[in-house]
DNA sequence: CGTCTACTTGACCACTATCAACGCTGGTGG
DNA sequence: CCACCAGCGTTGATAGTGGTCAAGTAGACG
């Protein structure tokens, strides 16, 4: 076995070397939340399980054809659109359990382009295959639709961010919104690792690379957060979740 | 009959007097586009097609319970999400045929409010029929699937340009993208009219009034459009084009 | 005719982009 | 082993786009 496999084996599962959706850390997050055992057998039946992606390779480009949704097993992607006029916006990060390549479905090719942030372990869901057991498992094709209704109400958060909000606010906003996610993952809410760099940070924020440095130094001098490179602790979620401009964001949410 | 049921059934179909998927109009925009003839008689059977619905009426609002989808028949709505900071962010605008609501699906309740910009008739589809159709007509579950997945796609390029463009390409995106959906729809598209108030506007395009107004002006100088209140035309599509700061979205695309 | 709302126009200034320079780190090749 | 370079991140100086405030106009409706 070459050290590759080890390595893809090692994270693709503690325990089991056949990763398998019932047997899954991510299942209560994933797809199979809302599905039974033999449905949860027919999911992973279709489900191709390639080689790691490395770092800065693409899940799909632009104008590919649309032929497979991917769930994130580890690792992390970023989403990106092209304009006609060459501008890259990134339209979002994917952690482990997440779904990327939905919004292909309207046009037959995927609309934006998904490149792995780091080494990353996905789950292919070839669309001909899933198509069909979207038409026999009620929950399955429930599950994706609430998936999609999800990312909808997401980007459209994000079209409130990018329109009404300051620089501040936007940038606390993306870490408490980072945290969260982390914090459903099982990691811990205030200390994690940023996959993404300061520019992908700036370009999905819609601000300048220099805005988001300085905001960055800002909040690490007015004691928010501490950051080392890529790692950030986040030390004051309260007065980070004041300055999102929004009352409570994560702040006693121990019932979510 | 009452006055109310005359208006109704004279905007409902211009031919008969109940209205039908199989004799809309719209059939070949809407939901029904990918149906079969008895698929589309048990769509059209779970309809409910009530009153019109007044400018300024609400569809429905944000954290009402999830339990109808609305396909618009005729007028025009908005739908904006209110953050807890009580900005309210326009996320989109909707002319007939398209449908309103799909995001509740994620949380069951809907995460945004729709408010009719003029004298609206719509097709409430309520959910717990629709979920029965999705079930049985694999055709219709596909359509629906389609149109999140465009809806995602047009938020994402919406993130895009309230990020990475100017005050004027967003507003001539905007004219030409309303331009493009009424040609669709038949109408001319060079001059149509403006549902929705400046405010509107510059909610969605994420600029101030006072911006909007200016720049508006400023086109009508050179002499890129012509506005009389609400009616406008658009006199030079090419320019206008140049402007979005994107090589051709609506020149020369016969073939679309 | 008065009031209300939508829209327009002008003056001013703040936020953030842009330009420029510099430091740090990791990789490469002499 | 060190010099060099590229990529990323930070910091400073400057300027421009578009927001804010204020006032005025026009159209709708009672």
């Amino acid at each position: 076995m070459s050290t590759e496999n080890k390595i893809l084996d090692s994270i693709a599962s503690s325990k089991n070397n056949k990763p398998h959706c019932g047997t899954c850390s991510l299942s209560s997050l994933c797809l199979p939340i809302a599905l039974q055992a033999n449905d949860l057998d027919a999911l992973d039946q279709v489900i191709k399980r390639g080689r790691p992606i490395q770092k800065g390779e693409m899940l799909f480009k632009q104008g590919d054809d649309f032929n497979a949704v991917f769930a994130i097993r580890t690792g992390a992607v970023k989403s990106f659109t092209v304009a006609r006029s060459g501008e890259e916006q990134i339209t979002g990060f994917h952690l482990a359990s997440e779904l990327v390549g939905l919004s292909g479905y309207a046009e037959d090719v995927y609309p934006l382009s998904a490149k792995a942030l780091e080494t990353t372990t996905v789950c292919e869901l070839p669309l001909d295959k899933l198509e069909v057991l979207c038409d026999e498992i009620p929950g399955l094709r429930k599950q994706i639709m609430r998936n999609m209704s999800g990312e909808i109400r997401q980007d459209q958060q994000m079209m409130l961010q990018l329109s009404k909000k300051s620089a501040d606010e936007r940038l606390a906003y993306f870490l408490l919104e980072l945290s969260g996610r982390f914090e459903r993952r099982g990691f811990s809410a205030k200390a994690f690792r940023l996959a993404m760099s300061r520019v992908d940070i700036s370009n999905y924020l819609g601000l300048a690379v220099e805005t988001v440095s300085r905001i960055f130094t800002r909040f690490q001098k007015n004691g928010l957060i501490a950051t080392e490179g890529k790692e950030i602790t986040l030390l004051n979620l309260d007065e980070l979740n004041n300055l999102t401009g929004n009352p409570s964001l994560n702040a006693q949410c121990d019932s979510q």
